[in-house]
DNA sequence: TAGATTGTTAATCGATTAACAATC
DNA sequence: TAGATTGTTAATCGATTAACAATC
């Protein structure tokens, strides 16, 4: 029997790894739960009350040995393997995801890209080969590849989606603005932007109502 | 005494706009709110909790008129205004996001992007001039700029909040990998796309574990 | 009027916060 | 040993779900 656990709790395990790659860097190597969440800006019990979903990683008295929560936080998240990644839709923002460094320490790594435009089929854009849509099942297969990243225009998220599906493809990072539909065993993450803008314009028109 | 909002709504009555907008397309005049949430995927009770914060927007027995309420979540969240940004680092991120057609229609208006490279310096990317950072409070002053978008490195992103938030942005979205310090009054919003790939590699491990 | 659907209140669920015993 | 800090349990808070009276 599983405690189900928060899907906050795993985004803050990401949030956790970064600062504590940042205290490393610092030649700090060991962290009390406290300065770590001081850092982050969030409560030491919540830091607290996170990790131990998933064991015992501190000392009582001392803190977390950076190197080893690390580690264990990599392990909880899948990051001590490589997991390979496709991008569907080699506009800007595809692009911008090719090219991000971010990924490659984390065991993530691209690919192969794809798009629809003949213009941009066959030539590689930060070391990353555009192909065609045909060549999908392809390329999946034959680069292990498990997760998509989509980034074409909304017309299109649909039947790329699906099409991603009939290829295995079970994990997808979208970022079309739809709300795709595939079966249950899909994990499927939305990222939004327009959204998050949105709630700037909505609290920053709060405030001026609350001037009057 | 206001009754407190849940920023999920808030991001929720995008969703709600977004589907409205698909339902006039679709020449639909009229939906309940039964359709609108089968169609983005959540409870009938949860729409119309949401929208209940604000008013009373439905006719009990017939649903909600699409070009009324839009109207009228456009008005909560502040679309029904023009709204000036600026992209500060104009990489492809940065571009992607100078290009990105979903804003117009909400009001949302990219006026001018900044960056430190000089080869980059007074060009166009997609109708949008690129100025230097020395240019910064000149810009947003004269354009009257009240979001800023951060799109830099993740080195340069503290320098350049800071430098917003003297030049009087009170709301930042920020794309760069790390936890700004700046004061109470700013509204301030992440984005972080590595964290949401991350969450995709910690489900697909947790399925193996399952399997074994 | 009868059927449909809203808006709101109450119940449930889940996440965060706080407190503290255990222990390095 | 005394001080510091973890890990866990209990209390609080807040959001979602469900039920239903009001009413078009």
């Amino acid at each position: 029997m599983y405690k189900k656990i928060p899907e906050e709790t795993i985004i803050r395990l990401s949030y956790y790894l970064r600062a504590l790659i940042y205290f490393i860097e610092e030649n700090k190597k060991v962290v009390s739960s406290r300065q770590l969440a001081d850092f982050l800006k969030i409560s030491h019990h919540q830091l607290r009350k996170d990790l131990s979903y998933f064991g015992h990683f501190g000392k009582k008295g001392v803190g977390y040995s950076c190197p080893e929560l690390i580690d264990r936080i990599k392990e909880i998240l899948g990051l001590n393997q490589q997991w390979n990644v496709c991008v569907v839709g080699s506009g800007n923002l595809g692009r911008a995801l090719s090219s991000y460094k971010g990924f490659r320490d984390q065991g993530i790594c691209i690919k192969a890209a794809f798009d629809v435009d003949k213009n941009k089929q066959n030539k590689s854009y930060n070391g990353i080969k555009v192909y065609g849509l045909e060549k999908l099942q392809n390329i999946i297969k034959k680069e292990n590849i498990r997760i998509a990243i989509i980034t074409v225009p909304k017309e299109n998220a649909k039947v790329i989606s699906d099409n991603l599906y009939k290829c295995g493809i079970r994990a997808i990072l979208n970022f079309a603005p739809i709300k795709l539909d595939l079966p249950q065993d899909v994990i499927l993450k939305d990222v939004d932007f327009s959204c998050q803008l949105t709630y700037l314009t909505y609290r920053l028109k709060l405030l001026e109502r609350k001037n009057f």
